[in-house]
DNA sequence: AAATTTAAGATTGGATCCACGTATCCATGC
DNA sequence: GCATGGATACGTGGATCCAATCTTAAATTT
């Protein structure tokens, strides 16, 4: 999905990839310190451009930096997952609504298959779900042909994604879910840009409140509990 | 408004704050190479500072880089400029529907503020007329209380400021338009989220075209035009 | 025994150094 | 005269080194 490991343009995107890859899949933990130089060992690089790469990663809110105490993955609030919500709602809505006039039935028949394959893979493996239901997402706001919006809902997701995945993985049923999906699909056929655009928006802000609540039971992620090594 | 020169807690700060406000005020161009250690050299420091803040304000879109060749100011196209505008108008949108809550008579009078003082400067000097309507944006973003979302929105702002500088700077009478912002605040003052989100996003979106115009009609801005030293 | 101070270790931020890639300029050939 | 090729100069990306700061752990004091 991401990581890319042939294409290595440099070494700093090799380590932000590396990095990206690790807090997105999970192997590096909210909370958890990055240590430069440990990372740069494992990469079997210098220290240097590990460090422009968690810089990156910083500007982009995946990990969180304070001056001369280094770089921790970010562990977000309650709260602050629910503005991400709403700025993804607001943003995939945009997104969405620009896409409109590009539906035609290829895209339909396309989008069927994401949710095809999002409900195989229902019984399954539980990421494998969250992988289908992000290319869904991903697609629609692809049609947008708007490269800084694209640019940022990823970030978005990116930012978002390890919470997802704690989630999917504690939930035992979490979803089951195709409909609202199916739902989705329907107001987008219409092609009615404001309507779909609504539809998006209740759509994002529809899974934001369980996954919020999910959080703050498992408190372990807001609170204290920290210095886990990377 | 940007800069803040005496609270610098580290050379990278520095760097990236010089660079930020040069790149706002105009001092370094859209299409402008920036040599890390000419920078450097100016800003009396090492080079290694000044290519993190070059590395932060490419993640920002401020600057564009490409391997081994060095940072450029983004030059935007008429296109990208338009998208930003997009963004900007569902961003501001979302915050002012957030903020409508905290709306009362005290923040009422302290929009009229900012509208006075554009009135005021209006005969004077462009860019303090920029600088209020900026500052007139920003205080109601900042009622939303989303930290993320007035970051953003800071960033776009960022982004689109040397070419509103330059518009300013060019255009004659550009303005001498609050009226616009007047009826913003009217339908801000009848407490409707929806309908103050709606008037946010359709004054955003008003000025755009005539921006985008005068780009198109300078296209030194979007054109080969290159390598002027920083 | 608890708390504060102090010292040692570790980690970050910054500077200098080196190698690779790119751009410029001139000479050569068509 | 113009295009092509190579040599030189410039700049970036990466590595190593050094200094300043934070973290830790221990030791002393109350």
């Amino acid at each position: 999905m991401y990581g890319d490991p042939q294409s290595y343009s440099s070494a700093q995107e090799e380590a932000y990839r590396f990095i990206l890859a690790a807090i997105r899949e999970g192997r590096y933990r909210p909370g958890d310190h990055l240590i430069a130089k440990d990372v740069a060992a494992e990469l079997q690089l210098s220290r240097m451009p590990v460090r422009e790469a968690l810089a990156r990663l910083a500007v982009e809110g995946l990990v969180t930096t304070r001056p001369n105490r280094g770089a921790v993955v970010t562990r977000l609030t309650a709260d602050e997952i629910s503005e991400l919500f709403e700025i993804r709602a607001v943003l995939e809505g945009l997104a969405l609504r620009l896409a409109i006039p590009s539906i035609d039935a290829g895209v339909i028949s396309e989008l069927n298959g994401f949710l095809d394959r999002m409900e195989q893979s229902d019984a399954g493996e539980n990421g494998q779900w969250n992988h289908h239901h992000q290319a869904f997402h991903q697609y629609l706001s692809g049609l947008s042909r708007r490269p800084t919006l694209i640019r940022q809902i990823n970030s978005l997701y990116a930012t978002i994604d390890p919470y997802l995945r704690i989630w999917f993985h504690h939930a035992e049923k979490p979803r089951g879910a195709t409909p609202p999906q199916r739902l989705l699909v329907e107001a987008i056929k219409k092609g009615d840009p404001a309507e779909a655009e609504a539809a998006m928006r209740a759509h994002v802000l529809r899974t934001a409140p369980s996954l919020v609540e999910f959080i703050k039971s498992q408190d372990g992620l807001c609170a204290p509990e920290k210095a886990r090594k990377a």
